[in-house]
DNA sequence: TACTGTGAACATGTTCACAGCC
DNA sequence: GGCTGTGAACATGTTCACAGTA
């Protein structure tokens, strides 16, 4: 079969839904482990608990990937992890630089999961003159005046924003301009960025915050009752006065001033 | 209204989907910032904009909170902040405990989104004892001996988890049989918790390999042809050999050894 | 026998488009 | 007129349950 890709399933043909894609890594990570302790054969129960999932899920998802299991006896986890690996694009080696190197850059320095998956911390890079030259997880911090040569001379195509949120959009701008289409933010704002440029963001305070509503519905589980554990005093609405419908936990009817 | 919780509109009571929880902090930042600058009223495209986020999606959301905004107006900034943050549980102060003081760690006690939400680092824990009393962010670092002192003094019932994978779980299950009950886990591990405690999740990598995934496509997107770009050797398949039917990119018909 | 692979049922999430209201 | 609020249509994701097979 020379002309490319012609066959494939025709119903879906290219298109794993994208909360597959994004377990991937996690199977990847499961099968990672076995491999290292020479385990050669996984079925979908044990590997779904390792990656903490359920075991249809992990079928299901295998199955956009193609018939990789043998039935009766499960998946060969060294060639699970070639085919995922493949999938994901992790058998290329992907050169990364990462802007903003306070403390959770050089946390992404350092961080040994990055390397091991085929990413490569092509540089480091800083605003701060200060810092020029300082290694940080033992690649030297550049200034950003070199941002655009660092980008093209290595042909980076992803990059890692983890400035201050003030410093972002700039940050991003540049990288694309310079030839960037993958974006990891770990800075809390809202980047805009040209069609064909991904964004993913990790906020970790928005993570907390999801806790704390969870939490939050624990604690007033079956202690219901208090309808003004409010310690804070509500702001007034602007205008209108009546004629809101808000579920319960609602302000009083008329509010205070 | 003494009576507690009891209207509502009976038909989703109090059921907050999750997608829209998740989305939440997302606007209590594009209010918060909207707030600052004295913004007064804002109409869901605005707000959307400004958030990341379609006006459709956005209105929905917050219908599941309540009839808000106004018709012809827009939403009303400052109430709008208060609702939001008193259904994420906001409005109430959260001690939270960090352990694993690495670079990771340390950012995240910097971390100014904490503070201004309502979360308050009650102590960063770690298991270095060259670390004890080290300030960091102005807070001594306490040894993990104290841990289920410190949870308990403090009432805690967040904790976040930046240490290496290795420790992860055990300090998982010493914050939960000190009484946390929402833990935020940076590790690169599956965290075991029993039922009642939520885990929430934050992986660096994983984060990177899916866009790895997106750059490999964006890549081959009509330069496709190759279908041998692979560099790295695939291992054998262990057992049989036939009857494989993986879409393209597949390997040769009968693997080399 | 013990597993995978997958249709079909179900659940959740998103978008559309417009009625209702200020 | 210009906005919100929301049913209804659509899209995506998950789970069930079992046929197929090494």
């Amino acid at each position: 079969m020379a002309t490319g890709r012609t066959h494939r399933p025709a119903t879906r043909s290219r298109g794993i839904p994208e909360a597959t894609v994004a377990r991937l890594p996690l199977y990847l990570r499961a099968l990672t482990a076995l491999s290292e302790r020479s385990v050669p054969t996984v079925s979908s129960e044990e590997l779904a608990a390792a990656a903490g999932v359920n075991s249809a899920k992990l079928r299901k998802d295998f199955s956009y990937l193609g018939s990789y299991g043998t039935r009766g006896v499960g998946y060969d986890v060294e060639y699970l992890v070639y085919q995922i690996s493949r999938e994901l694009g992790l058998t290329q080696d992907w050169p990364v630089v990462i802007v903003g190197i306070g403390n959770l850059g050089a946390a992404l320095a350092n961080y040994g999961g990055f390397a091991s998956r085929g990413f490569r911390v092509a540089a480091l890079i800083d605003a701060d003159p200060a810092m020029a030259g300082t290694p940080v997880a033992g690649i030297p911090v550049q200034h950003a005046d070199e941002l655009e040569k660092i980008v093209s001379d290595n042909g980076v195509s992803i990059g890692v924003i983890s400035t201050p949120a003030g410093a972002a959009q700039q940050v991003c701008d540049r990288l694309v301009a310079a030839g960037v289409t993958s974006i990891l933010n770990f800075a809390p704002t809202v980047l805009s960025v040209p069609d064909g440029v991904d964004v993913r963001k990790v906020d970790l305070s928005i993570e907390l915050q999801i806790l704390a509503f969870h939490e939050q519905r624990k604690a007033g589980e079956e202690a219901a009752a208090g309808d003004d554990v409010d310690q804070a005093a509500p702001p007034v609405r602007a205008a209108a006065s009546s004629s809101r419908k808000g579920p319960d936990g609602d302000m009083p009817a008329v509010m205070p001033a």
